[in-house]
DNA sequence: TAACTCACG
DNA sequence: ACGTACGTGAGTTAA
């Protein structure tokens, strides 16, 4: 069947309703009640009715308009329309009130910073085309007749909607005597007075058809006053006009490959919702609007309208090249808990479908495994490994809802119902939400499906306008498949291996049990914090009299004033390690020998990932009998080690590009070791005299502390010494690395400004507290605003090469597989035969992924257990 | 459920 | 007169 497009440029037919509808006289202009005038919206809501009018309901219908005067033609020639006058004032209110109808007509309409309506009409008509559909452009504008082609046909709108000129190739070439592409020859030579282009000196309307007609096209003239077939004064105005008409030329011609965050099939037509056309008519008194209308193009997409959630035993075989999915399961853990069913929907209909039914389902997982039906999910990557599980590989998930709402805002929690209602959107009812009726799962289920379906348009307009589209499209969608593979894939923990390490903890924690109770003199519970604060503050009296804490850098500074306290902090670490790293552990091993943990990649306010049940980016490494934890994890194929590749010094290298901080930049480049070289800096260590290693620790701490968000206490606090002391460090870093400070100071203007900062590829990080009252929530606000470009972009750049090396091994077929990441860490089951193919490989990639001012290095270590994979 | 503590980057 | 490093997840105690 001929699929058909309606495009229209939204600017030249709302000018045309204006002065359709005006006399001259500013007070005649028709108006509201309360004086908004509504001329040019009566008129375009009109010529919209007739459009609308002529449709089936199977096409689809776009506007496009201008964004604003500022153009590349206008950044190329300062000219460019510059005899425009400003649009008249009634009009201006109009422009917005346009877009509210289009809303409400459920109509798809855009417009983009830097380029005209010409643009965007001539890159979706032509796009369109392409994909063989019948596209109808509705304009005033004659630039437009370039476009037309066997399926573009322009209908230039004369007067009114009764007086149309419908142009073919034919009807153009018998009326104009010119083909579509000659109207940018006619331009470059005529110019066009309206767009204030004017074309060569000398040439007028007559020459300009006469000329076309004898040669063709523009260069071909060029060529014959060139050469001397166009003779006289003729010959020489052109090549002396050459260069203005080539201007001109590019100028008059419309682009049709301009970048769009859309596709054609999102344009199709779903109707529009009678309420809100109502209330548009109600709210500007338009009475007779909602009667043109065509009663059948008419939709119930309206939130009271939501279609029944059917069960059903296989899919639908729908036409929609889009469809959305989402999971129904009672808990987050989608590797292991049961899943109870699948929801479906095409925008029209939900369906609803139980695992047993879907693997029986051929047709359906067909369907779901051609990449060319586009998905869009709830959580794509659960998704994923839900079907995975049944055996369905899906593919063509371009979408994904949850990641977009949490570039959209990082602070959101993933929580469909607030997910939604971020897009404005009630996915829970009232009685759900205040717990008065529990939800209907398939029908809850069936509405996130429904609605990921009709927010996605929303969702991506509104990254556009963020600058998170490229992150979206580039970094966030394609990982999230990137992480399903790599949770799937696990990582094996050795339960015998694990249960033998921990007896020996077991062992020292039940000693140090005995020996605290019989130092104390009674029995008490070691973990808990109170009753430590009590023995050690109440009956030994080690305190200061104002802190009960008993955390470990309180505890470390008690050590010398009683035994007990070491005690105490060595019975800690082993419960710890019992607690977390071994009966916490042990259960989260499957039936594969395997950790399947899950990468939350909407979870952090940074950008970071983070890891849950379990926690696979916190397992003990600092200490080395803690660190005999990770001598559980390894492969028992003797052909698979465990390969480590770090990023060595990745945030303060990210903070040296983001400053452009040549000192910083300069340490890297040659190498030496940068807590040294600061130390040198701000202790005015002369070259050629040894650092001390106070120096160093304490300009560690300080490189430390400018990438947290400096405070002269919280160094102080850091390094044992006197805030005064800290504030001199602080000062002298500040000396030494001047761009540094000039960069954080531009970040908190910026956050105090637009209450948000960015990372370098973009990501946003909200902080609405940097103006709070409350002095403290202030200033926490404004050290998560100097942290968050650091660490988020170095973030971003890891699962820049996340993707690069997935790509790599992919690609080149490697038995060798990504399992972990740990921030600045990626972690490898490395294959015997390939790893010495592989290691320059990932160092490669993980070093260039991304182009920084700064030079980035890369350690490996490879091992057989994860102990040893380390240093 | 919140607070505390501690494991990681 | 405030009260201080940034970002996580998990286990324990105690209300």
């Amino acid at each position: 069947m001929e699929k058909k497009l309606i495009v229209i440029d939204g600017n030249s037919l709302l000018f045309r309703a204006f002065y359709a509808t005006y006399y001259g006289d500013p007070t005649s202009i028709m108006r509201t009640k309360d004086g908004t005038p509504t001329n040019a919206i009566f008129a375009f809501s009109n010529m919209l009715a007739k459009i609308l009018q002529g449709m089936k309901g199977d096409e689809a219908i776009f506007v496009g308009f201008d964004s604003d005067s500022k153009t590349f033609r206008k950044e190329e020639f300062e000219q460019y329309k510059a005899n425009r006058k400003p649009a008249p004032e009634e009009l201006i209110p109009q422009f917005p009130m346009s877009r509210e109808l289009l809303d409400a007509l459920g109509i798809f309409h855009y417009e983009e910073h830097g380029i005209e309506a010409d643009d965007i009409c001539g890159t979706v008509a032509k796009t369109a085309g392409k994909m063989g559909y019948k596209v109808d452009v509705y304009t005033s504008d004659k630039d437009y007749l370039q476009l037309i082609d066997e399926n573009v046909t322009v209908n230039l709108i004369r007067k009114g909607m009764s007086d149309i000129d419908r142009l073919t190739p034919e009807a153009m070439q018998e009326e104009f005597g010119f083909s579509p592409m000659q109207i940018i020859d006619y331009k470059g030579l005529r110019g066009d007075a309206s767009d204030n282009l004017p074309g060569i000196p000398g040439v007028g309307e007559k020459t300009a058809v006469k000329l076309i007609s004898e040669y063709g096209s523009f260069d071909e003239i060029v060529s014959a006053a060139k050469d001397g077939r166009i003779k006289g004064k003729m010959g020489q105005n052109i090549v002396a006009g050459e260069e203005l008409g080539r201007t001109c030329y590019r100028l008059a011609t419309i682009l049709t490959e301009a970048p769009l965050p859309f596709t054609i099939e999102d344009l199709t037509y779903g109707g529009y919702s009678f309420s809100s056309v109502n209330d548009f008519c109600r709210k500007y008194e338009l009475r007779q609007f909602l009667s043109r209308l065509p009663n059948d193009l008419k939709n119930d997409a309206d939130s009271t309208a939501l279609p029944e959630t059917k069960t059903v035993a296989s899919l639908p075989a729908w036409e929609s090249k889009r469809i959305a999915i989402a999971l129904d399961m009672n808990s987050a853990y989608y590797h292991d808990d049961e899943v109870f069913g699948f929801a479906f929907s095409n925008g029209k209909e939900i369906v609803y479908i139980t695992p047993a039914d879907l693997e029986k389902d051929e047709q359906g997982k067909r369907m779901l495994e051609n990449p060319d039906i586009l998905k869009c999910a709830y959580d794509a990557k659960a998704i994923t490994v839900a079907l995975k599980r049944l055996g369905i590989n899906i593919q063509g998930i371009d979408f994904d809802l949850l990641l977009s709402a949490y570039l959209l805002d990082s602070s959101l929690a993933d929580n469909p119902v607030l997910v939604f209602s971020s897009f404005g959107t009630d996915i829970a009812t009232e009685e759900e939400s205040f717990g008065l009726l529990s939800r209907n799962k398939p029908v809850f289920t069936g509405k996130i499906a429904y609605f990921t379906l009709k927010l996605r348009e929303k969702a991506i307009l509104a990254m556009k306008e963020n600058d998170a589209l490229q992150l979206f499209t580039d970094i966030e969608m394609p990982l999230s498949n990137v992480l399903a593979k790599m949770e799937m894939e696990g990582f094996p923990l050795h339960k015998e291996e694990l249960l033998t390490i921990g007896e020996e903890f077991r062992k020292k924690r039940d000693a140090l049990e005995k020996e605290i109770h019989e130092m104390a003199g009674y029995r008490f519970n070691i973990s808990s914090p109170k009753q430590v604060g009590d023995l050690l503050f109440q009956k030994l009296q080690l305190g200061d009299g104002k802190n009960q804490k008993t955390s470990i850098d309180v505890l470390k500074g008690l050590v010398y004033k009683h035994p007990i306290v070491g005690l105490i902090l060595e019975y800690r670490k082993y419960a710890k390690l019992v607690s977390t790293y071994i009966d916490g552990l042990v259960p989260h091993i499957r039936p594969d020998g395997k950790i399947h943990t899950y990468f939350n990649q909407a979870q952090t306010t940074t950008g970071r990932l983070s890891s849950s049940n379990p926690n696979l980016q916190n397992i003990s490494t600092r200490d080395e009998e803690s660190k005999q934890i990770r001598k559980a994890f390894f492969y028992d194929d003797p052909n698979i080690s465990i390969a480590s590749f770090d990023y060595g010094q990745i945030e303060l290298r990210i903070l040296a590009a983001l400053s452009h901080c040549q000192t910083y930049m300069d340490i890297f480049s040659s190498s030496r070791d940068v807590h040294s070289e600061t130390a040198r800096l701000i202790f005015n260590v002369p070259e050629g005299e040894e650092i001390t290693s106070l120096q160093r620790r304490k300009a560690k701490a300080v490189n430390f502390a400018i990438i947290y968000g400096v405070t002269p206490f919280g160094l102080a606090d850091q390094i044992g010494c006197y805030p005064s002391e800290a504030v001199e460090l602080i000062n002298s870093f500040k000396k030494h690395y001047p761009e540094v400070d000039q960069y954080l100071q531009s970040v908190l203007a910026d956050v105090e400004q637009r209450g948000f900062v960015k990372t370098m590829f973009g990501r946003r990080r909200y902080l609405r507290d940097v103006s709070d009252a409350n002095y403290a929530k202030r200033e926490a606000a404004r050290r998560a605003a100097l942290n968050a470009p650091v660490q988020g972009s170095a973030a971003d750049l890891i699962k820049v090469a996340m993707l690069r090396i997935d790509e790599m091994l992919t690609e080149g077929g490697y038995k060798t597989k990504m399992v972990l990441q740990i921030h600045d860490e990626l972690l490898f089951a490395m294959a015997e035969d390939e790893k010495d193919e592989l290691i320059p490989k990932i160092e490669e990639i993980m070093v260039h992924c991304v182009d920084l001012p700064v030079r980035l290095t890369v350690e490996y270590s490879l091992g057989k257990t994860w102990y040893d994979a380390k240093d």
